[in-house]
RNA sequence: GGUGGGGUUCCCGAGUGGCCAAAGGGAACAGACUGUAAAUCUGUCGUCGGACGACUUCGGUGGUUCAAAUCCACCCCCCACCA
């Protein structure tokens, strides 16, 4: 994964120029949407306008006329005929090797298609092999594969060697949506992310590619197939009042006055999470309806049908490998990297520095820690992260198959045999 | 060699007669998770037992005391300053 990287700025892509103007467009868009209680889960009109609109910024290049209206089609299909639209999501904890086996996904395609390219032309059709008809009812076959982020960290512009954002090698392989295009001052959340990964899921899908996600931020898949409260956007003002009082009172007082609003939730959360307490009072007070009314209402059912493959291995082998991926991260010019980003946006409070090895970098090249401590917590840090993605997933997806690093023939015959299968009518993939 | 300070449970560190299995922090282990999620937060954390409890522990040995991590003696080790 991180080894291979060539390049440390994925600004330059050759073959996919528009990822980041798309990335950005549509989170733009799906901001400015942000207030439609509806739009989350693919549900409403707005929502398969915003695919729309959306698709017709970004998606300029390949596909200008096709896709968005086949988006459209492919989520209007779904729900009409009850289909699931398949996505493999690969997930596993920081460092097992998510990004390594989705390239090498990726590459299988090419390996058995030699003069296949990433990016196809509108109207021409793939390859067929003569050799492997399908037996079954003759569904398409899959032309490649779309790679989207599912991780909360790798969109950050500034940050591509420290969030180990596949590099040149990877994204040569296939289009590669969602990385490296915020800014370090913005903010990311799970709403947009679903905006977003909906968006890439459905053009993909419309260019009879396999969408797969690729990323260690739990909540996120969760919420992308499972749904979230259509909760409007909260006003900066509001959740800026909230965090004040939580300033002067502490916790545990917002805790005890959203019990008299909220009873059920603040039963729920602990009278010190901080954070809970906060966005609880802010939806409370910007939508006038408790945090437990939004989350009773009954989410629509996901056009999804997420295909689960986990990379899992004991810690003490994970801890190797994150050691070591620290170390590579130091030599392609993670200090550096660290230092520009500081140039273009020195406060680090802003939401891209709160990632971990940015906090620690920065510490660093503000003198407060040495190169030695820095990597000591930037370790440790990773080490406690990694152990809270593990105990997410051990419970979240429940029909995962798990493998361990390098069972990269083992996932490709699996994921095959998932596809051709039903309620999967495709031919077989490779 | 002299003077002063110090050795506490995995680590840092508080405790200077009983309320001490020993504050607090860290690590570790387990867990929660509905728009900051690489976030936020929780539980356990000497050993054995279900809780009440029993047993072992505060550099070592010996002593004083009803009672010691805490007081005394000697010994070992560390640090600072003086020589």
């Amino acid at each position: 994964m991180t080894g291979t990287r060539k390049t440390k700025s994925p600004n330059q892509r050759p073959g996919f120029p528009r990822d980041r103007a798309d990335a950005r467009a549509g989170l733009q868009e799906t901001g400015a949407r942000g207030g439609c209680a509806q739009g989350v889960r693919g549900g409403c009109a707005q929502d398969v306008h915003g695919v729309h609109g959306g698709c017709a910024q970004g998606v300029a290049g390949g596909c200008a006329q096709g896709v968005p209206c086949a988006a459209q089609a492919v989520l209007a299909g779904a729900r009409k005929t009850g289909a699931k639209i398949p996505v493999l999501c690969l997930i596993g904890p920081t460092g097992s090797g998510k990004t390594g086996l989705a390239a090498a996904i990726a590459g299988e395609w090419l390996k058995t298609r030699p003069g296949m390219v990433p990016e196809r032309e509108p109207g021409q059709e793939p390859e067929r092999e003569p050799g492997r008809e399908p037996e079954r009812e003759p569904g398409p076959a899959l032309d490649g594969c779309v790679i989207i982020n599912a991780d909360s960290r790798q969109v950050y512009r500034d940050f591509p060697i420290i969030t180990a954002q596949p590099g040149i090698a990877e994204t040569g392989l296939c289009p590669h949506r969602m990385y490296g295009f915020l800014e370090t001052s913005e903010k990311f959340s799970a709403g947009a992310f679903i905006r977003m990964a909906q968006e890439a899921i459905l053009e993909a899908t419309a260019q009879n590619r396999l969408p797969v996600l690729v990323g260690g931020t739990g909540l996120y898949l969760k919420t992308l197939f499972g749904g979230i409260a259509p909760i409007p956007a909260i006003p900066q003002a509001v959740a800026d009042f909230w965090h004040g009082r939580l300033k002067d009172e502490g916790p545990e007082a917002l805790h005890s006055h959203l019990s008299e609003i909220d009873k059920d939730y603040a039963a729920q959360i602990h009278p010190r999470d901080s954070q809970r307490i906060v966005r609880a009072l802010s939806v409370w007070q910007s939508t006038g309806e408790t945090f437990s009314w939004w989350h009773s209402r009954p989410l629509p059912e996901s056009p999804y049908a997420p295909i689960t493959l986990g990379i899992d291995l004991p810690m003490s082998e994970l801890e190797i490998r994150l050691r070591g991926r620290i170390l590579e991260m130091l030599e392609q010019g993670a200090v550096l990297e660290a230092e520009k980003a500081f140039e273009r946006c020195p406060n680090p409070d802003a939401p891209g520095w709160s990632g971990i090895g940015c906090a620690e970098l920065f510490a660093h090249i503000k003198g407060r820690l040495t190169l030695d401590e820095c990597v000591g917590q930037w370790f440790k840090n990773t080490r406690a992260y990694a152990k809270r993605q593990k105990t997410w997933f051990r419970k979240d997806p429940k029909d995962a198959l798990w493998l361990r690093p390098g069972q990269k023939d083992e996932a490709i015959a699996w994921l095959n045999a998932r596809l051709s299968a039903d309620p999967f009518p495709f031919r077989p993939l490779f």
